[in-house]
DNA sequence: TTTTTTTACGCAATCGTTACCGACATCGTT
DNA sequence: AACGATGTCGGTAACGATTGCGTAAAAAAA
């Protein structure tokens, strides 16, 4: 099956007129007489004709879309950057490509050679949990191909970025704990490699320490698929729990990581043991029982500051060599899973 | 800012041959010698040639790309479709461009009229709240132009369906209330033009017709954006409670609807009053107090079974004149808050 | 009337790739 | 020796649209 579309051909042909003189018409160039740029638009109008936007990437050398990589989209973070994404892409006529990585550093590379090849004049990128090894992304950014990494960022390639304050997000959450008499405190965090679990984990040794809480190594557990297995969050509590130095809350890093691990939690019968407190865009906290006390996201402005960052490169005439690094705040939402029950 | 990349010309040019020369040496026509071919080939290699997938689409008329229209994707019925969707198009080849209509007729317009434009190869589609008039893709699909629709359906279109057993996944949901000893069953449900409202309500009317329970009109409430409007299902949510035949269970069709609506429930402190059950493909129904009851649509599967159609019938040698109506069975995942508590 | 200017349009190249057609060796066959 | 068959390759048009340049005709200026 095909799908024949009317070309600016068809119009010249009809009208006995040269395929140049009917661009020119269409474009309302001033060398075109009102006669025939009249009756030019009215026959486009009538076979519905519609620029084939293939032609002009050809001769632009763009294509007016962009493409995302994140690790999942059925993932309230990422779904709520992509709607943020997405409303300012449609505003400024540019097409979003969506892909995901599913936390596979292969597939990932696939995904940004497919994109890079397939034209998109642009990256906006989340890293997965598996990616070190960061070469072709950056023999793309050295060619001048724009990206643009938001949430899990790189300093290994020298771009805009746009990440939560994941650092300061982390350490009230953890200070938040400790003000309810939390004392051994778990955190549970995703892949070592990640941005965001180096920062999230500094926040929370900074909170410990300034309430002079010594850290506790075996209280912190790496989970590197990010809650996608849940296997390895089970292997995590079951470590914790069956220890001598058991946790009396536990803090978690990450969307599906939080629900994931809440859900264990309460299928494990630990919901009244421990207090929980978790970084989670779910708009639900507060249906769970006890209800959830997360560290919310501004994901969909994280996404609208991301996307114009990206089209400001993709725009600017000249290589940009500023770049900047912005960070918004997060919001603790405290609720009843973090209460001290004694 | 523009981003070079290799060409076909600049491997001739190199190699002191012609550009079809080289074409056919990459593609390993047989009339080119094994030399000549060694020699294009490790030299497109060590520049890292790519094909230009645009010149190839004008070329091809065809962009191995499909488009995608879904209301939101922060709805994680959705998410999870576009996952089976993604995950089958990334095998066989096929892009996937997603977009939102936002429960909005014009935007889904829009959206679709672009992605036409662009040259997607077809559509996958689930209306929005408000399309009546579908006329252009109509216009669209009476010139040939691949489409396929999936949960939200329409029959003015004659192509491949993917849906899942609204009726059935609604009667059970209904039976399975009236079973717990629930007389007075609510149903709100989404806009009154979407096929599966329309199938939801006909289980929901079914089940209670079996039981002898009188159908009360002032019971079925229509919210029209789907969940996306809070007040929308406060309004519905007062005018139930504050009637004299108030509710004692309360059947919601959609998961935004579904999960909006239970967090109504709670903070109006009707959470032990009334039983309740809702379409959800939410994964943490039983992290909710009480654990949510839920019909539950094998949405990957919808997803997976909707593009190969598309793929189908976009890889179609002649017209596709056969179609099918796939329906899927629902689950009925049953936690507390569907038991009645007497 | 002649020259200049303006108007209004066509021709052809271009973007990257493929496909049809043709060209020209080299070889074997008669 | 002449011929066709075969193997290798190049030229060119085409996909749809834009654009610089050229130019005929009409209008304006001389």
């Amino acid at each position: 099956m095909k799908f024949e579309s009317a070309t600016i051909k068809d119009i010249a042909k009809a009208l006995n007129l040269s395929t140049s003189t009917v661009s020119r018409a269409l474009r309302g160039s001033y060398e075109i007489s009102a006669e025939t740029k009249k009756q030019v638009l009215e026959y486009a109008e009538k076979i519905n004709y519609r620029p084939n936007p293939i032609a002009l990437s050809l001769k632009e050398r763009r294509t007016r879309a962009i493409g995302v990589v994140v690790s999942e989209i059925a993932n309230n973070f990422f779904s709520q950057a992509i709607n943020g994404i997405e409303s300012i892409a449609y505003n400024r006529g540019y097409h979003v490509i969506i892909t995901q990585s599913h936390e596979s550093q292969d597939r990932e590379r696939v995904d940004v050679e497919h994109l890079a090849a397939r034209g998109v004049d642009g990256l906006l990128i989340s890293l997965s949990s598996e990616s070190v090894d960061l070469s072709y992304l950056k023999e793309l950014h050295e060619k001048g191909f724009p990206i643009v990494f938001f949430d899990r960022v790189t300093d290994e390639i020298e771009t805009h970025t746009v990440t939560a304050n994941n650092y300061l997000g982390s350490f009230h959450a953890t200070e938040h704990l400790i003000f309810e008499g939390y004392k051994r405190i778990a955190h549970i965090t995703g892949s070592p490699y990640l941005s965001i679990t180096k920062e999230r984990l500094e926040g929370y040794k900074d909170a410990l320490a300034k309430h002079d809480i010594p850290l506790n190594e075996s209280l912190i557990k790496y989970c590197t698929h990010g809650g996608m297995i849940v296997t390895e969050i089970e292997e995590a509590l079951n470590s914790l729990f069956k220890s001598k130095t058991k946790p009396d809350a536990i803090f978690t890093a990450g969307d599906r990581l939080t629900l994931t691990c809440y859900s264990l939690v309460k299928q494990m019968k630990l919901k009244k043991e421990a207090g929980f407190i978790g970084f989670s865009n779910t708009v639900v906290g507060d249906l769970f029982s006890p209800s959830l006390t997360v560290v919310r996201q501004p994901a969909a402005e994280i996404g609208q500051t991301a996307i114009e960052f990206l089209i400001q490169i993709i725009e600017s005439k000249r290589p940009v060599t500023e770049f900047q690094h912005r960070v918004l705040e997060t919001e603790l939402v405290i609720r009843e899973s973090s209460k001290k029950g004694d």
